[in-house]
DNA sequence: CATAACAGCGTACACGTGTACGCTTAAATT
DNA sequence: AATTTAAGCGTACACGTGTACGCTGTTATG
């Protein structure tokens, strides 16, 4: 078993995948996408996309999947720019920002389905940013000594935050509008920042005099 | 000019519409609404609903509109039972909770146009929830005595909070656990509250010093 | 070397879509 | 009372869709 024939399928799988992420855009949703568009885009004949997904439905989920993947490798990147010094929360902004101007249609894909018409599509996009909640989550917890539930709240609001900022920066497209909703998003993580912070201190000091 | 005439127009006008709501659930977004299947669900020919949209498109602009009215509805009922004492961010999560779970679809149909293909639908409900943020960002300056500016960040992240607790909200059948969103979203908003507070203080005292 | 497996193609079909066109019928206007 | 206006209907058309089916040529297996 050379691998010469699963090589050549994976080529063309991978074809059919960006068929679909090129073919995404502002104008153009996943679910208005056909199957026969995808196929021709990758150079197939629309039968032959059967040899590799069983559904348009299948090819979604994988492209979730894919997105879900750019996400992690996204925050491996933040977490590498953040032990080099420098502050957190502007870091993180920066980075994901970076990510909405250099592949802003996987990030649309995302926040599409997330509220999207698939429950299977929902569960696949939910489970990707808690994920991205949890690890904010556990950070949290050990970088600023919060409660667990505490820590929790504070993630949870955080990615609200930034995905929605996220949202925002898709329909902008001057640059310094960019980074003035860059500036005020970090102004936001702030104030959650220092409000979890403050009701933390607040438990500790009642637990104390307990 | 009775009437009778445009009266009947109105309400199978009404009749378009209510058919256009009745079919938006989880399952079926307004795009993937076709307009024989609105026409049917309305009790008319096919042909006949250009005699009152051009378009779907403008059906669907209508409808954002309709949502927007139901929104500016809820503003009013809160600051109704506000007034009446009580917590303003209990009060307020809670009148929107029962409105997502009174007005699902409606509120659905805000939150995926605001991610969806049309520019002309994303700018409509861009602009109902602007409206939203505003009038919050004045109570705000009012209330606490906020800058401008502070005042802005915070209703916008509170803004962005709510509407992405309702997004959740819409996938949670379970009534404890949408008591328990609620929850944690009132704790999101206090953090928030908390910290801009804190740092429009501190911005005052370092004017004093000056 | 014989044979089985299988990626990819082309044809074909039934179905749902938007909408152009002309007609009817009842209200509005003159 | 005569005429105009316009809501609603039915027919008809071209088009894009998913997918069933059988075929071909190449690779893998025995």
């Amino acid at each position: 078993m050379s691998g010469v024939r699963a090589q050549q399928k994976e080529k063309t799988r991978r074809q059919i995948i960006n068929a679909a992420l090129k073919q995404l855009s502002a104008e153009r949703s996943f679910s208005s996408l056909s199957l026969r568009e995808v196929a021709k885009e990758a150079g197939l004949a629309p039968t032959s996309f059967y040899r590799h997904f069983s559904d348009m439905d299948e090819l979604g989920l994988t492209l979730v999947d894919e997105a879900g993947l750019t996400l992690r490798q996204l925050m491996r990147q933040a977490r590498q720019r953040i032990a080099k010094g420098g502050s957190v929360i502007q870091i993180s902004v920066q980075t994901f920002m970076e990510l909405i101007e250099s592949n802003g249609n996987i990030f649309r894909l995302l926040l599409r389905e997330r509220s999207g018409t698939s429950a299977a599509f929902r569960a696949a996009v939910i489970r990707e940013i808690r994920y991205f909640t949890m690890e904010l989550c556990d950070y949290l917890q050990k970088a600023n000594h919060l409660d667990a539930d505490v820590a929790y709240i504070h993630a949870h609001a955080a990615v609200t935050i930034v995905f929605g900022a996220g949202s925002d920066a898709l329909d902008i497209d001057d640059k310094e509008e960019r980074e003035q909703l860059a500036e005020q998003t970090i102004q936001q993580l702030r104030f959650i920042a220092r409000g979890a912070l403050e009701f933390s201190d607040r438990r500790k000091v009642s637990k104390k005099f307990r």
